[in-house]
DNA sequence: GTCTATAAACTGATAGAC
DNA sequence: GTCTATCAGTTTATAGAC
């Protein structure tokens, strides 16, 4: 699937073997084979490995500053949250997990550079949920007696177990049921017709 | 660290390494080193990599089924939720993360064999759940709108979750939100000094 | 049960030609 | 940018001696 940048293709191929087959189960000869080319010459693009791993890890913490500034523009704090766990959904629908994910349960196994963006996607994704809590309780939108920073923690674990778990079984009864489990605690109705 | 059994011994290292750093990054020559034999030989105790790990992950099961009977003694469906909830926190204490989670987020890698031990554990991990939280609700023990299947479903996930995010970033602290946050579903009160 | 020897395939990587 | 050639090391596994 040749398109404009083949930098671009080995990032995407990369990460999408990442989210379904795990860091170590992925080569450069698979990589170079489903684009049409040698192994040589993808080092050709990344020098090594790891280096390629960290620029896909970097580009998926861009990528996640673009989501949260486009979920700003929602007009309540519960949409923000429903998108959020919305793009869970999508990844799941791919058949895949959270690249976040997937690099987290191999992180012994890892060097030092990627542990970094991997630290702040995990950092942001949580300070973000943090924020939404806060402002829903603050406005009147959420109604919880647990402290904001416990609701918005155990979010992130769930989301990440979720999508690891439903590729086993239970596929997405499990994101459904964390979801009404969070929102439940928020005070949050289920709206069903 | 030679004990009685090497077979014993190989199955230990297996599974600690699967935990500590996913199936498709250990290997017989690991395992050799470290219980001082030769690769060949981890041969004559196991036929294939995927025959080990199969037999781990029966094994596993067979601790889990184990727990839950011990588990059965206590005196309320509280002690054993929290019972649950502190195993995971053993794991995560080792540094490790749950086989069965380990074995999940690299299902698209592994043989179909050890797919039903997999399955199983997290079928009747769930169950139990399930059970603890419907007895919980009828005895008047636990306090909830949501139906129990839900609460249960989420459980799983959200431990899964907090030990394999936990190596990366909050430590202990994801999975005391975790629990809080579970234990608030039910109703039961945080117990402070 | 463990060893040596061996195999075929794969892995990440480099050098240098086109 | 991509190729060929080559590398040293790893990985899973088998055959057969001790």
């Amino acid at each position: 699937m040749p398109t404009v940048d083949r930098r671009t293709d080995l990032l995407d191929l990369a990460q999408g073997m990442i989210q379904e087959r795990g860091y170590n189960a992925f080569s450069f000869k698979d990589l170079a084979a489903r684009v049409g080319i040698k192994t040589a010459s993808v080092h050709y693009h990344f020098p090594s490995k790891g280096e390629l791993g960290l620029q896909v890890m970097k580009r998926y913490l861009d990528q996640l500053e673009e989501c949260l500034r486009t979920w700003a523009e929602l007009p309540s704090e519960t949409a923000r949250l429903r998108a959020f766990v919305g793009s869970y959904r999508d990844t799941e629908n791919q058949g895949a997990i959270c690249l976040c994910g997937s690099m987290a349960s191999d992180i012994q196994t890892l060097n030092a550079p990627i542990h970094s963006p991997i630290n702040r996607y995990l950092e942001r994704s949580e300070q973000w949920v943090v924020q939404c809590v806060q402002a829903g309780l603050e406005s009147g939108e959420f109604l919880s007696t647990l402290p904001p920073e416990t609701l918005a923690m155990s979010l992130l674990p769930s989301l990440q177990g979720a999508l690891i778990l439903s590729r086993v079984q239970g596929g997405g009864t499990l994101l459904t049921a964390v979801e009404q489990s969070f929102f439940a605690s928020l005070g949050v109705l289920d709206e069903r017709p």
